[in-house]
DNA sequence: GAGTAATTTAATAGAGCTATTAAATGCAAA
DNA sequence: TTTGCATTTAATAGCTCTATTAAATTACTC
């Protein structure tokens, strides 16, 4: 075939995808995504070496994927309050798009530090482009009065907690709570607005 | 030694409990557990015949652990915010007395589904005994107008999404802002406080 | 169609893991 | 001191996994 974006490479890698988002890089055998991808084990070695690598482009990819989500296009013309709601709902579809990825980030980052710090080194213009536009801002609106006193940093730390756990724990919720599929989508409808509602609740000023 | 509750089978469960909550099931090794309680690896197989018991005694005195932390003793003078202020800060100080735990059941949950499904078996009982004595008082409050309309299952799913987000991210979070023990404690303080407060505000009603 | 390079396969080396076994050691009562 | 039982050790069977290799097959070029 002489490489046409080789089909057998994508499928390798999409099934590694899968696999990886469901089960995590230990519990993922080579093996396994060979008869996933319907190709023999030593081609998933030929097309990407190793195991590592072949995690590492999944991996980057999905990254990359976050990262553009938090780059959202501004809206110039909303309030503060329209902007934020934006940005907790593009971050509950971002990840209702890719369920599987807080489970794969937490498992991966937490049982592998090399990679950890690897991603820090990576990570290192995330502040100046993401956090420090929003954090003028919520300053702003706080020195105008019309939000309690808050650091962004604790808004983010909330944001993330509400959206990301939610799909964290959704595949336990849904066996716990024996949901079926149609149920889930319903909570997430649900969760998506009472995510909104309780952030926005929670910056209110009280004085 | 004639087991006066033999020292060795301690010091494994203890070993185990340290790996597996740094790491979780599949990445710990029996030789690696033996390692660290200074023993022979074939003791563990002694003391625990296979690795799933050995997990399972450690698993189980976990959730143990848990279920006691939500049967609290209930304050009964105290108001409902009081009270509730009072759930979501036990819930908070348990985590922060077992900061490895979630990782470990979300990892064993998520990848084993067998494991999940005794665990739901084995908590038939939790929504009589913990969750509807609170979903008469919430429902209560609602009806006086004093908070907002909510169910308890939203209300519990904010609680564990913001609590246990905390400690399950904290190592990351640790590595990415460089932060050290002393910081780390002084956010847990922190958000502690800061969590009490977007739930009792989220829940205010706004007429 | 011959020749060449890319792709795919089967086979396997080498490492690590769990679990078992048989033998060695420690201990306490008879 | 011997006997019996608990504990510990060394050795290893049997398995799975990653990665490599050499050979086979396919696709393309001339």
């Amino acid at each position: 075939m002489i490489n046409p974006d080789s089909n057998t490479e994508h499928t390798i890698l999409e099934a590694a995808e899968k696999l990886f988002l469901e089960k995590g890089f230990a519990l993922t055998s080579t093996t396994e995504i060979a008869r996933v991808a319907g190709c023999n084990q030593a081609l998933v070695h030929y097309y990407f070496r190793t195991k590592e690598n072949l995690f590492n482009s999944v991996f980057e990819k999905k990254a990359r994927m976050i990262a553009n989500g938090l780059f959202q296009a501004d809206r110039p013309g909303a309030t503060f309050e329209e902007k934020l709601r934006l940005k907790i709902e593009d971050h509950f579809d971002m990840l209702r798009a890719n369920p599987g990825l807080p489970f794969l980030i937490f498992n991966e980052l937490l049982t592998n530090p090399d990679r950890l710090k690897k991603l820090r080194d990576n990570m290192l213009d995330v502040p100046k482009n993401v956090i420090l536009p929003f954090k003028a801002e919520l300053e702003s609106e706080i020195a105008k009065g019309n939000i309690r006193s808050i650091t962004v940093y604790d808004l983010l730390i909330t944001i993330v907690s509400l959206n990301v756990l939610l799909f964290l724990a959704s595949p336990i919720l849904k066996i716990i709570a024996d949901l079926d599929q149609q149920e889930i989508e319903t909570l997430f409808d649900h969760r998506k607005q009472e995510n909104v509602i309780i952030i926005l609740q929670s910056l209110k000023n009280n004085i």
